[in-house]
RNA sequence: GCGGACGUGGCGAAACGGUAGACGCAAGGGACUUAAAAUCCCUUGGGGGAAACCCUGUGCGGGUUCGAGUCCCGCCGUCCGCACCA
């Protein structure tokens, strides 16, 4: 039978209008089905996008399409992260406005989304840049502000005095300005906070419940809220030796034990003891300003050497009134954990170590290693950081060092020293100023995690609804306001942000006193914010009266499988579970935490070329021609020779991507699908290779001819099935079924690269079968089991290659859409054989085999084990040690 | 420095503690073609053998087990995350 090949570039786009205009996609909230919420990463709009941004669509595209077959009532949708700093500077590069710039692009990527066939619920589009998206966001700041959950504080950020922008720390590139190359300084500035740090404790535990996200998520968010248990103490200090009469110093310590070890007190450059003792010390005061201007490169921290400044004063050991200890400002001491100061304990922290080496204040080993001798340990240059037994500690000597923290800990909650006159550092506990005496220490959880800045001094962002007036101070803008909508006419010709610059905009009246001179907050937000609930949007994406409906929500949520790279494991994905918990509190949510299940894709990666001048190449202007082994690449248009290099993820600097139009109009968006779930596990890296795609090609076109093939011989199949089939029909059922089994639950499991292998198994089998009988007259029985077969393999290859398998499925002779089928029932007799043929091992090598009916019981098995030739040989005669008979699976004789 | 993951043919990879290398790519041989493409068939971890088969093999060294690619301990290597976090 001539069958023509299949013509991806004409079948594609036709298969795509039919799912469109049939609008099957489109999710309901009224359906009674169970629910399922499976949601790619959305993008951020910044062109059209390359294969290597098809990955992730393609994992969830086929988990979207497989649980419809599977009956649930799907919700895939999808949107834009439409704010963001490239819209800006391309409006400063090229003179169009940040939105038409955003909306081109838009148009640009979901064009690309379509002609890969992807199933999503359009009806449902959101862009975070529509007022009618972020209108709902800037509520949600007034309520969380209400809730307390929102905080304006003074902080210190990297600030580009060239740009007049803070940027963020991944911006500053050994201390300059990304874009403008200017050495950045550090700045305070008023800020506005979320509080996520009200949450530490909650999202740390929480992860515990989070039984389907990768470990490896689980663990980065468990470092990076980097929980740690230890004491606050309160130091006194000399009055004489202070600047203004400071009497007391709060430290934070996770190593109470090492008290006795003690050598010196050391402040942050930015410790207000620090800075009061820098007034009335020019030398200290130029001391911390040389620290201030080191950058936060890790390389410059890295080799920084530990630097401190003695300043005069003297804190008193909390176990010995006479015993003092000096106060440095040392550059090592952050301001921003603990409390900024620490006590110095150089044998047991390296840190520390180094410095009393530097600085001759010498060391006394406290905790001594179960294999030394505490007579002879002495400490050098490594300090000992690990638990141990106390020694030249007094009371603690002998203890393990978790009972010596223990009893620090007990003694000095017992111990209280009258409350300080001026407090020198962070103050701990408001409200209790009127009981007197205070306990010198307290036992404290620290958290590694920041509070979330979320003000940027930027035009293409969600304006904060905030107006500042003289006279009331912080007046939230009246709901009936919203949206804050930001203005057209912006210039982007000077530097700094241009909400600040524009004429009226800022401009605006009290809404509480009238008083005409009030201002708007010019400071957009974080575009984290923007991305950190549109999930919730989608469940109910036109509301225009709340962000959602929390009933409509609440049936949705949480996302039962979040799809997107590991790039997003800590930031994104931490923002988006403490945004859910500030939205529980302010009653627009019932859960707390958005997804349920995540997966984290791994690149696509291709070679790279490069010219002998340097220049990257494109893989389509690159002639690959291969000598044997050697592979040798030349420019295409010239000939001139081509420099092959490393594999790199597809990325527009490199330019070693792939467009999805140029590989649709090629290959069809089948082929392109098939090869990013094909290759690899798909949490690991897949290599894009032309090797790889012309396979996945000609796979197409064999499963299309295979189809039809299998068709024609099934198509004379009487519609009921048979009472009986032949063994020839039975075999072929069963490798069906198999099929269909195996590949259920690959795609259950996400494992895309097994069953892509099980489907060219089945395929193979198919191709034998039809192989096998096509010379022969052909029974109605083995032509019903070859169209199963057929309408099966077109359903199992059909959440991946979703085109191919209509046209496929229509030339079946459906009338139906594959995307509307039903996933097939799995026949489990067919998986159950009559006999089984065990593996036989000799002493754990394998040596035979032995065919045993399936329910056989273990003497039949031990005795038809026991007559093989292979074992009758080794055991010459003797009896067995032992037999082992793992069920259904193995047996091993242990000679 | 701290934390984690991984290490299997020429390559991408499979393998509930149970037959290592499924499946694909590449390579080689053959069929069909005037020829090429497409398609189909065969071979392909290493070593031995005419063959049946045998020996060996999952980074290295130990251990647990009837049985280890898989579990445990110690090395070596690669990759990732965090990083002056007291």
């Amino acid at each position: 039978m001539p069958t023509e090949r299949y013509n991806a570039a004409e079948a594609e786009p036709r298969w795509q209008k039919i799912w469109d205009e049939r609008g099957i996609f489109a999710a309901r909230n009224d359906d009674p089905r169970p629910k399922y919420y499976v949601l790619e990463m959305f993008p951020y709009p910044s062109g059209s996008l390359h294969v290597g941004h098809s990955r992730n669509y393609a994992i969830g595209d086929a988990i979207a399409r497989y649980r419809r077959a599977k009956g649930f009532n799907v919700l895939h949708p999808m949107g834009w992260d439409a704010f963001g700093l490239p819209a800006e500077n391309a409006a400063i590069e090229r003179k169009i406005h940040p939105r038409l710039w955003t909306e081109r692009n838009i148009a640009l990527m979901k064009a690309d989304l379509k002609a890969i066939g992807i199933s999503y619920d359009w009806s449902r589009e959101i862009a975070t840049c529509d007022p009618r998206y972020y209108k709902h966001q800037q509520k949600m700041f007034l309520d969380f502000l209400q809730a307390g959950l929102v905080e304006r504080r003074k902080s210190k950020v990297n600030w580009d005095p060239v740009e007049q922008t803070v940027l963020a720390n991944e911006q500053v590139i050994d201390g300059r300005g990304w874009r403008s190359g200017a050495l950045v300084e550090q700045r305070e500035l008023t800020q506005w906070f979320f509080k996520i740090t009200d949450y530490s404790q909650d999202l740390l535990d929480s992860l515990d419940r989070l039984d389907r996200w990768p470990e490896k998520v689980l663990l980065m968010q468990k470092n990076w809220i980097g929980r740690s248990e230890g004491l606050l103490i309160r130091f006194a200090l000399d009055e004489r030796s202070t600047p203004n009469g400071e009497n007391e110093l709060e430290i934070f310590t996770t190593r109470a034990d090492t008290l006795f070890g003690a050598r010196f007190m050391a402040l942050a450059p930015d410790h207000p003891l620090a800075l009061a003792a820098a007034q009335k010390n020019p030398k200290l005061a130029a001391f911390i300003a040389g620290c201030k201007r080191h950058g936060t490169a890790q390389e410059i921290i890295d080799k920084a050497e530990k630097l401190g400044f003695d300043t005069g004063i003297k804190a008193i050991h909390p176990f010995d009134p006479s015993w003092k200890l000096p106060v440095y400002v040392a550059n090592f001491i952050l301001m921003d954990y603990g409390t900024g100061a620490i006590f110095g304990c150089p044998a047991h922290d390296q840190r520390d170590l180094d410095f009393v080496n530097k600085y001759r204040l010498g060391n006394v080993p406290v905790v001594c290693p179960p294999s030394q001798d505490a007579k002879t340990f002495a400490i050098t240059d490594t300090a000992y950081e690990g638990d141990g037994r106390m020694i030249n500690s007094r009371f603690l000597d002998g203890m393990t060092s978790t009972e010596a923290k223990e009893e620090v800990a007990r003694r000095l909650e017992k111990a209280t020293r009258p409350l300080a006159k001026t407090q020198a550092g962070k103050a701990t506990a408001p409200g209790t100023a009127a009981a007197g005496d205070r306990p010198v220490a307290e036992r404290r959880v620290n958290y590694r995690l920041r509070d979330w800045g979320i003000s940027r001094q930027r035009y293409w962002g969600c304006p904060i609804p905030i107006i500042h007036c003289e006279a009331c101070g912080i007046v939230p803008v009246p709901e009936q306001d919203l949206p804050v909508t930001l203005p057209e006419d912006v210039s982007f010709d000077r530097p700094g942000n241009p909400l600040d610059h524009h004429p009226t905009w800022g401009k605006v009246a009290c809404p509480q006193c009238g008083n005409k001179n009030a201002r708007r907050e010019t400071d957009t937000m974080d575009t984290f914010v923007d991305s950190s609930w549109y999930f919730v949007r989608f469940t109910d994406p036109t509301n225009a009266a709340a962000p959602d409906d929390p009933r409509i929500a609440n049936a949705w949520m949480p996302v039962d499988i979040y799809i997107g790279g590991i790039e997003h494991a800590i930031l994104h994905l931490l923002y988006s579970r403490f945004f859910m918990r500030a939205m529980q509190k302010t009653g627009h949510v019932g859960c707390d935490e958005p997804f349920a299940g995540l997966f984290t894709q791994g690149m696509v990666l291709h070679e790279t070329y490069r010219k002998a001048d340097g220049d990257w190449i494109t893989p389509a202007e690159v002639k690959i021609t291969s000598e044997g082994e050697r592979r040798r690449a030349t420019l295409a248009a010239t000939g001139e020779a081509v420099e092959i290099g490393p594999l790199e993820k597809m990325s527009k600097s490199k330019r070693n991507t792939v467009g999805i139009v140029e590989i649709v109009q090629s290959y069809g968006a089948d082929t392109a699908r098939w090869l990013v779930l094909s290759d690899s596990p798909p949490d690991r890296e897949v290599i894009w290779t032309e090797q790889g795609v012309q396979g996945a090609a000609r796979f197409v076109q064999r499963l299309w001819r295979l189809v039809n093939e299998a068709g024609e011989i099934g198509g004379g199949a009487p519609a009921e099935r048979p009472a009986q089939f032949s063994s020839a029909a039975t075999a072929l059922r069963k490798a069906t079924h198999q099929a269909l089994a195996a590949v259920g639950d690959d795609v259950e499991k996400l494992h895309f690269n097994v069953c892509v292998a099980h489907i060219h198994e089945f395929a193979n089998a198919l191709t034998v079968a039809i192989g096998d009988i096509a010379a022969q007259e052909i029974a109605a029985d083995l032509r019903w089991a070859m169209r199963e077969a057929a309408d099966i393999l077109v359903q199992l290859f059909a959440p991946m290659m979703p085109h191919l398998a209509e046209e496929c499925w229509a030339a079946l002779g459906h009338d139906t859409l594959v995307a509307q089928a039903p996933w097939p029932a799995l026949q489990r007799e067919l998986l159950i054989e009559d006999t089984i043929t065990l593996p036989v091992q000799i002493n754990g090598k394998k040596r035979a085999e032995v065919a045993v009916p399936r329910d056989a019981g273990n003497a039949e098995i031990e005795a038809a084990v026991l007559s093989l030739d292979a074992v009758k040989k080794t055991l010459d005669g003797k009896t067995p040690k032992k037999v082992i008979i793992v069920p259904k699976r193995i047996v091993n004789v242990v000679a």
